[in-house]
DNA sequence: CGAATAGTGTCTTTTAGACAATATGTT
DNA sequence: AACATATTGTCTAAAAGACACTATTCG
């Protein structure tokens, strides 16, 4: 065991960026410039930069340099992927990571050299839409801690701008769920957890009935009680 | 960009290794051979033995090497710890693995070259007992996840044997929360999840009192309704 | 005013938790 | 029998969910 040497990885870092846009779910794709699965749609990622580099501040470097967002969206570590024999340039071990973005303007976010799109997540997990590696399985696993997390913690927010409404609120449940949720109730148990949600003042977001009020994150990630989604 | 190469690290394998014993949870805990760290307390764990070893089969190779567990416990991936300067040797990136022991008649589970304690992760948790590295954080994400999963998944019955008691399920509930629960609602709680645990025929265990009915771990790993700690 | 969405009140059903009562074994 | 623990039953308080109702804006 003395003259023997601890083999040496390559280390990558990918992203599932989640989104609400309209009444769905969607992840943030983009087209791969280089071999292997030039042309295929993948997830946004790459190497480290260098030996020195921490994996969360690479996280946070392909989060600007391929999707754009500078401006500190939710990011979390979601798993290690790195069976042998996933890529031809070498044994690659990609620690995935789970990015929520507020409700964007329209544009997609564009970047870089490579175009990026978003994409429903229900197309990828249909397997309408083909993506490079095994990308598909990351993607399932992100959305599944998206819901997941959005019964115990504040996550939901995150899809949010600043300043949001309780029906906003409720569409990113809904949509991240995929699941119809009663309005009244849920308005009364959004402010049931406390430090959930803190109201922000006036009133805005002249729909076409009564204005709603303005809420933004409270304080506290951790809900209690609970979002339930009831058992299907 | 062409003639930039990606950086290569050494990947590790660390195993946060639980049971109950007695009322407490614990966890294995190994004495460093080598440097650096030599002669403290850390987890089981080691380098990847080829390029080609498959993650999930290092994390059994070494859950057999060092804790003497061949016999297929509980195993699932609990995240990667890999800061710069983590480790003298280089950039090591760990790759922690969260495994269940059931409860073992009585002997440590000795090993290999180095020796192997279970220690009370209370211990561990409260720094009362110093671990190499970041070890002491990856036991608390490590107990922190199976305190999660105990809600939610048929995890608890990991920690036993093939067969047991519902009072024996209730004392890893007690031990892995670190709170007691009422052993009648207990009782009906546990066969309210569908799936959770199926009897096993006969009566056994004729402690003091009136002998407990047997069961087993049951084919849901998805309990449905939860059990809920109380908000403490 | 009427349409549309925001926000409140109330009732019913379900569930969680406390705890009495009964069952069945050991000594 | 006395004791100890297992298992069942029952009551009460809290929470989840359905849904009628009121409020406030826009056209």
């Amino acid at each position: 065991m003395s003259d023997w040497e601890a083999p040496r990885v390559l280390l990558a870092v990918d992203l599932v960026i989640l989104t609400v846009r309209g009444s769905s779910l969607q992840v943030l794709l983009v087209e791969r410039g280089v071999e292997p699965f030039e042309g295929a749609l993948a997830l946004p990622g790459g190497f480290l930069r260098d030996v020195e580099e921490d994996i969360p501040a690479a996280a946070r470097r392909e989060l600007e340099e391929e999707a754009g967002l500078a401006d500190e969206p939710h990011l979390e570590p979601l798993g290690v992927y790195g069976e042998p024999g996933r890529d031809p340039r070498g044994r690659v071990i990609s620690v995935a990571h789970l990015a929520i973005a507020p409700r964007l303007p329209e544009p997609v976010a564009g970047t870089d050299a490579a175009q990026a799109w978003w994409k429903p997540v229900d197309d990828v997990l249909s397997g309408r839409l083909e993506l490079a590696f095994d990308h598909r399985r990351i993607v399932a696993d992100g959305v599944e801690r998206a819901r997941a997390k959005l019964e115990h913690s504040a996550l939901a927010t995150a899809f949010c701008g600043d300043t949001f409404t309780i029906a906003e609120l409720q569409q990113v449940y809904e949509a991240v769920w995929g699941a119809q949720l009663d309005p009244r109730n849920f308005y009364r148990k959004v402010q049931a957890a406390p430090g959930f949600i803190v109201p922000a003042g006036d009133e805005r977001r002249p729909g076409n009935g009564r204005p709603a009020r303005l809420f933004r994150a409270g304080p506290t990630d951790s809900l209690n009680p609970p979002m339930v989604r009831s058992a299907q």
